[in-house]
DNA sequence: CAGTCGCTATATCGAACCGATATAACGAAC
DNA sequence: GTTCGTTATATCGGTTCGATATAGCGACTG
């Protein structure tokens, strides 16, 4: 997940470690640590997804390659992704510009769906606990609940506005099932 | 925060791994995996603040021990705990129960101060990169400041209803600054 | 102008956690 | 009676976290 902030970040221009880190805790999908960002700089280095320049000691620039590019683009897209995932779902929104139209609405239909399900069975895990649950735990099920409704509202704004730009089959994708 | 919310799970009677992971997804927190309760369950058990009973095999069943119920009102109580992070409140919140009523308010209010620093943080790099982010980033931004918002009213509810229940300088904390 | 304080910046370490997977016993359906 | 879903324990590799170390740099301070 990391990787794929990482190359989004790094496709709009080539940055280094810390300034990197900085721009993720900014678009506030989670809190990262310098732990992460540096091991993960040297594993994309490796799988030939960014090249570093300048050598060892202070300010390294890094900047993604064309095969990053390409790489960035199949996970970004890739339909069978974790949509049950929070932070999944939020960096691909993230970088939803790169995503192609028609792929949009699908992604964000499925997480709906997935939140719809976790709501059914939180629901059904309320009813089923509510009598040897105290009250605290109870006000947390129920909040979560809550949450995850205006998350299911929030996406179909999202959805909405989304069909709005493309009222019917994009270029891209004519005829596609 | 594993090894808290088993304690807390195991306070209320013996259990084995399977039915406390169980409980512990029933509850919300998060989702684990075995690949983390069994070696979380190890762990405590060295440490002593469990027992195994039924050898290797099926259907081990754990329990907590006096000292591990100690370390467990220890930790819950902790007053320099990580109210920063979403999880171990949560956690927290779920065992309030077991929390000096005279700590309770003291934690909503350190968590409600800590939300408010993040909305003003997220403000600030909204308006920040107001220019810079496409619409879907804004989007997300936007949201995320919501809900927490949402966090922050949620746990105004709580504050109150606790004060409804200890209205003035509870019994084991009567002049305690 | 020496001292030190806070920020930028890179880096590593151990512990914890996740997701996938292996294994096996059990009950029920077919 | 064997195949299937569920209960149950466990491990493995890879990733992430939180803490910590190091050092250059600018700014302010006595």
């Amino acid at each position: 997940m990391l990787d794929m902030a990482i190359l989004g970040l790094l496709r709009e221009g080539p940055m280094h470690g810390y300034e990197l880190k900085q721009r993720l805790v900014d678009l506030g999908f989670w809190r990262i640590s310098f732990g992460s960002v540096y091991p993960a700089l040297r594993r994309l280095d490796r799988s030939g997804w960014i090249e570093v320049s300048g050598g060892s000691g202070r300010r390294k620039e890094y900047r993604i390659t064309a095969e990053g590019k390409e790489h960035f683009q199949q996970i970004l897209e890739d339909e069978a992704s974790e949509v049950e995932n929070t932070t999944a779902f939020r960096v691909r929104l993230a970088f939803f510009r790169y995503m192609e139209p028609s792929v949009r609405i699908g992604f964000l239909e499925r997480r709906k769906s997935v939140l719809r399900e976790r709501i059914a069975a939180a629901r059904g895990s309320l009813r089923k606990t509510a009598d040897r649950v105290d009250r605290y735990t109870q006000a947390l099920m129920e909040h979560g609940v809550k949450v995850a409704e205006a998350d299911v509202a929030w996406i179909e704004e999202l959805i909405a506005s989304e069909q709005l730009d493309a009222p019917r089959g994009f270029d891209d994708a004519p005829g596609e099932k």
